[in-house]
DNA sequence: CCGGACACGTGAGGC
DNA sequence: TGCCTCACGTGTCCG
């Protein structure tokens, strides 16, 4: 009378604390071995009992091991509902997905805001920004659009142009001068803006004075694009 | 004779496969009908095999819908290695392990880079930066310490500092001075290094010239902190 | 032939 | 009380 948990009796605690207490190694070997003969098996000796229960000890480990990977996959989920084991696997469904839609948003804010530098500018994948600096070749009347052209990807505090100035210089180099309130950010958003384009800046300046920043940069540019 | 699912034969398919022929309405529920007084219950009235063929039709529900489930699981988790219920569980832990040190680090860099304007320098968020320019102002010995601290909390092409000068103007005003390679998002991340610094700048002059990057700031500052 | 993986029915406990 | 969840043993298939 080995201390052999009891089979067909009560012990049915939360699968969760059993998962604990079934971490010592159940060993009940004998019990199916009590049980032999229950459903009349061809050879009732002792080899086929023997192969039943490892068949046995082997679902037995199966189940365990199933049971530890979903109480791990718990652990790395925050935000469980309920205990079950469906709820379980609904709720990580439901945190990956999550995951997902923040990682697509910030790669798209990445992408939009860091990117621009891989190929020059073939029309392929910039949403925003290159829609906007070739048609300043094209006309100057359209200052005021520009006013409201979402200027800086990330959605806090989007810049507003106060000014903006294009010219050309001669020798393919062109002169654009703007100038927006100074907020959070603002030096950052106008860096990245620039840089996203992927020009050719012969060189660039930044200043704040008096809340405002003023940003001048000289570009060069190809008359044949 | 309907075209029941056989119980207790073959049509022992893979899982997966089973899932996608369980998807029409499982409504063997003759089956047991069929299998009733197998094993001689108390009373074989019909009310007796009515209850259990309940109880059976639900447990088969469930186990049907922890599969879905399961299946669900396997679909939001892209580089599965194995069809295993085991090894999906697996995977998806590995898996949101995997983007919780994404979010992590990204999190980690947006904190830094971005953040630093809320509160005004009480010491409690910052990791890298905010330790350097304080001590900036105790000893100018340590420019060559500044080579190694990781500029920019991208892990792509952290910037280089090639030069580092302060010096103290006069009238809470210091002059911060520095220059480095032009290269991909340098001057973004100048500008995110020191916008997340929360400083007060007076002005801020920044410019490229011949594949250099320079940066001058003139930074108010309070003598007792 | 055997170990692994699965679905199934069944009994038991919890709410 | 009934419904739900679970672990268990068993049969079967596959590599």
């Amino acid at each position: 009378m080995e201390p052999i948990e009891n089979i067909g009796e009560e012990y049915q605690n939360y699968w969760e604390t059993k998962m604990f207490l079934q971490n010592e190694e159940l060993d009940s070997w004998a019990i199916d071995e009590a049980f032999s003969g229950y459903y009349d098996s061809s050879s009732p000796d002792g080899a086929a009992s023997s192969a039943a229960s490892k068949n046995i000890v082997s679902e037995r480990n199966r189940r365990k091991k199933l049971n530890e990977r979903l109480f791990a996959l718990r652990a790395v989920v925050p935000n469980i509902s309920k205990m079950d084991k469906a709820s379980i696997i609904k709720d990580a469904i439901g945190y990956i997905q999550e995951l997902h839609d923040q990682e697509k948003k910030i790669q798209a804010e990445l992408l939009e805001l860091e990117s621009g530098k891989s190929k020059k500018n073939h029309g392929g994948f910039g949403v925003h920004y290159h829609q906007e600096l070739p048609v300043l070749l094209r006309s100057k009347k359209k200052k005021i659009d520009y006013q409201f052209c979402d200027f800086g990807g990330s959605k806090i505090s989007p810049i507003e142009l106060l000014e903006l100035r294009v010219a050309y210089m001669g020798e393919n180099t062109l002169l654009v001068s703007l100038t927006c309130n100074k907020r959070t950010d603002t030096m950052v958003k106008l860096c990245e803006v620039f840089e996203s384009l992927g020009l050719k800046i012969i060189t660039a300046n930044i200043t704040t004075i008096s809340g405002r920043v003023l940003k001048t940069v000289f570009i060069e540019v190809s008359l044949f694009n």
